[in-house]
RNA sequence: GUGGUUGUAGCUCAGCUGGUUAGAGCGCUGGAUUGUGGUUCCAGAGGUCGCCGGUUCGAAACCGGUCUUCCACCCCA
């Protein structure tokens, strides 16, 4: 048979792996650096854990897991019998993958509470599924980076979280537009034009704006029963892009007043540091999951068309769904992917990364070959990376392997440098020799 | 989930309105070069033309189905 693997998912060759275990290493360090600790979470939860929190779209790019055993005969009948496939997935499907790192851990908090202190700063980085159509950048099996913050509502995380996003996209080179808004002040100007009651429709073609422009938002709303007066003063309060004026027009809207106060607060503690990317306020800024309660983010690459490369917000209420009142939480992500897409095209991986040894050994014959895997060992004990080329083969074929796996030096062991000690080292790039001990060279290798 | 698109050597792609043994470049293997890779030259290996079925004397090509890729929508990292 022919090998294959399913739809939106991938194989990861080595040099691959190495350059998005840079990218992971890189956010890494800087969730370390902000006191961000990691935990895991199952690939599977229960279903009952993840449905309706994604919102109806969210539900249906969920994975189910089939249970196991005979699974039919307690299946309901009924909606096998009408071919009710929503009706039928409850009675054979309990389990299912996760589809990001946020809900998983609502769940982990709520459930082990008592074991955290607060409030609990936690980074994940695992992979999520969505059974969504691939295309570029969007797959069905992807990493994410986490960084979350629970039982504090102080908007000082939500700047630091926004330093963490220009901290990791710096030390990655990349030039990013950091997008924030709130939700508050979404759902402000839902109040003050009267459409409170539709504020998850008017977001999601608001979120559009950038995209299919004022007419196309109006179209949008028009089909989702906002008239079109509405439409026109939705519009006209989308370009108001300083938070005094908008405080204006908030007069009668106390929640939109809140969202205009937690901005400035946030950005009275971002105003205290300086950041290398921009940090842009935009009005328009939505975002799908319906969970977020406050401040949001999205982080778009600057130099390449691609989808946005990370995402976050606050989430007021989240652990109440699963019994835990009053704990707030915000968080960031990053989508691994999106972000080795990015930096693949824009060719920003340092050559080094894909380098595992430092040095190759080469030997001409059997004797040499012996004699060279002692000076190997001696070399790893030292803690440097090395191999030896497996038998004494044409030097044309070493030589090839050395240039092939990308390695910085070979140490060439024939019959000479055996009896005298003194061996001899090319470095690869300039193809420059030099005849030295192996301590010397365990000293430059160093 | 809706509409479209793609699939030919390891990779990128040619292959005319259906007609002999399906090609190129790169890569790979060997040699030119018995102590030297990335350059050059020569030779060679490698293909169930995504898969299943249909039309036809004859299908890589036409038709249907299916899987996959990418694109738009939906949504999103």
């Amino acid at each position: 048979m022919k090998p294959s693997i399913p739809k939106g998912t991938r194989d990861f060759l080595p040099s691959q792996v190495a350059k998005r275990n840079f990218i992971f290493e890189t956010i890494k360090s800087v969730f370390s650096k902000y006191g961000y600790v990691p935990i895991e979470t199952p690939s599977m939860e229960n279903l009952t854990t993840l449905t309706g929190k994604y919102g109806d779209e969210g539900d249906k790019l969920l994975f189910k897991v089939l249970n196991n055993g005979d699974y039919l005969s307690k299946a309901d009948q009924q909606a096998l019998e009408d071919k009710n496939s929503s009706a039928l997935t409850k009675s054979i499907a309990k389990k299912g993958m996760r589809y990001d790192l946020t809900v998983p851990f609502a769940r982990f908090v709520t459930m082990h509470r008592n074991d955290l202190a607060f409030p609990f700063k936690r980074y994940q980085i695992q992979p999520v599924w969505r059974g969504d159509r691939p295309q570029k950048g969007r797959y069905q099996e992807f990493y994410q980076c986490d960084a979350d913050v629970v039982g504090s509502d102080s908007l000082m995380y939500e700047a630091e979280l926004v330093k963490i996003y220009d901290d990791v996209f710096s030390l990655l080179n990349i030039d990013v537009n950091i997008l924030v808004n709130n939700r508050k002040v979404l759902f402000g100007i839902a109040e003050a034009v009267g459409v409170a009651d539709k504020f998850i429709d008017m977001t999601v073609a608001i979120d559009k704006l950038d995209k299919i422009g004022e007419e196309g938002v109006v179209k949008e709303l028009g089909q989702r029963d906002i008239n079109n007066d509405q439409s026109q003063r939705i519009l006209e309060l989308l370009k108001i892009d300083n938070l005094t004026a908008l405080s204006e027009a908030f007069q009668d809207c106390p929640e939109g007043l809140k969202g205009i106060e937690e901005l400035r607060k946030f950005h009275s503690y971002l105003d205290q540091t300086e950041t290398y990317n921009n940090i842009t306020f935009d009005i328009s800024l939505a975002r799908g999951l319906s969970y977020y309660t406050g401040c949001i983010f999205e982080v778009k690459a600057s130099n390449v068309e691609m989808g946005s490369i990370g995402g976050g917000g606050r989430y007021a209420n989240l652990t109440e769904s699963f019994g835990l009142k009053d704990v707030s939480g915000v968080g960031i992500s990053f989508g691994a992917a999106r972000i080795f897409d990015v930096m693949e095209e824009l060719q920003l991986f340092p050559k080094k990364i894909t380098q595992s040894i430092k040095a190759l050994f080469i030997a001409f014959d059997e004797e040499t070959h012996n004699y060279a895997f002692k000076q190997l060992s001696i070399l790893r004990s030292k803690g440097i990376a090395a191999d030896l080329y497996p038998s004494p083969s044409k030097l044309k074929k070493q030589m090839k392997y050395a240039n092939d796996i990308n390695v910085p030096y070979v140490i060439l062991i024939g019959t000479d440098e055996m009896s005298s000690g003194a061996l001899t080292l090319k470095e690869m790039e300039t193809g420059e020799q030099r005849t030295l001990s192996l301590d010397q060279i365990a000293q430059l290798l160093v």
